[in-house]
DNA sequence: GTCTATATAGCGATAGAC
DNA sequence: GTCTATCGCTATATAGAC
């Protein structure tokens, strides 16, 4: 525990800024994330992430396009071991959403960056991210529109329920276990409540 | 125009400013927002802003409250005038949540406040606002927990292509002009390009 | 590769005049 | 009821040492 930081190669060192920009941007979102708070999460100083990275716009797209690559080859990863059925792949990616939820900045940091789209340089960056996972999903996936439909639907909602923190409540409140049982039922309920704390 | 504004009552004032704070708070989002922005939008001065608001907070708080009641008086008018059967309800909600895409601001303010969860005084005020949308399907429209979840998870995914611009890259990219064509239609397509605009 | 020190800018909020 | 002037804080970014 010293207080200067240990000499690390700088690929290292990016990828570790990287995954503490992803939990703090996801949290806080880009305009309220400053530097520092990613520097101390990442156990490093202010400036050497502005070093790093030049701004913290370009940190932030970086940290964007890492988290749209993670999103896309746990999808890509689903894929693989599923079978030809269309229902049957459906619920596959269906999990494999599931499984980013545990990750929760991923998600997040996705969805702020979908917020953005009036900023002039982050909104095309995050509108080309959600095509790629369009596409994804009628290329690769080979989903119906009806089906691209209902999972980018679920998707958006379970990401406002995760960011809104409203499985906290839901120990409290009926009203909020209520509401998380009926938008995806006891089971995916659970994994989001536990996600929220 | 002259350069200092015309005297006006306080409570005209106020609803003024919160209508300008919904366009500013839905187009950059809490903290990107600033209070000078909000009063150019009104036409006045920003020292006025924090006096008649107190914080930029409670600003943010009361634009919030006064979009959810926007939204709910919405849906309550819509249901007035719907039938008893079901699935019509269902129908005649979705329209109505069209309605509130004209405005833009309004659904965006509110998609921001629940994308702040974290945040010790804003968050649980968002929460709220979620769960007196869900007793309202619940309880006054008698929604079953299916059409709950549709409702819900359609408003979201509208919400994120509202907030993401996506419609006005419809016109360039076949691409984007697919997804919104298999998310929602070509019908509601448009009425979302309009609203990007 | 990493830090300390600091320049610089923007914003929320207060004071006080009209 | 509304403004101008301004304070004080915070945050990004730069300079330069180690």
């Amino acid at each position: 525990m010293t207080s200067r930081s240990e000499r690390i190669p700088a690929d290292e060192r990016r990828e570790q800024i990287l995954a503490a920009a992803t939990t703090v941007f996801g949290e806080l979102g880009y305009a309220a994330a400053t530097t520092d708070r990613v520097a101390r999460a990442a156990g490093i100083s202010q400036p050497y992430v502005v070093r790093l990275f030049g701004t913290k716009e370009q940190l932030f797209i970086e940290t964007l396009r890492r988290t749209l690559a993670r999103v896309l080859s746990t999808f890509r990863a689903a894929l693989a071991e599923a079978p030809e059925d269309g229902d049957a792949r459906e619920a596959r990616l269906g999990a494999a959403y599931l499984e980013l939820v545990e990750d929760r900045g991923t998600l997040l940091t996705l969805l702020h960056g979908f917020m953005m789209g009036p900023d002039p340089v982050i909104g095309p960056v995050a509108r080309d991210g959600f095509l790629q996972v369009f596409r994804m999903l009628r290329d690769e996936a080979g989903f119906t529109p009806a089906q691209i439909h209902r999972f980018l639907a679920d998707g958006m909602l379970i990401n406002t329920l995760l960011a809104s923190g409203i499985g906290l409540d839901a120990r409290r409140d009926p009203d909020a276990a209520d509401l998380m049982d009926c938008t995806f039922g006891a089971k995916v309920a659970d994994v989001l409540e536990r996600a929220s704390a």
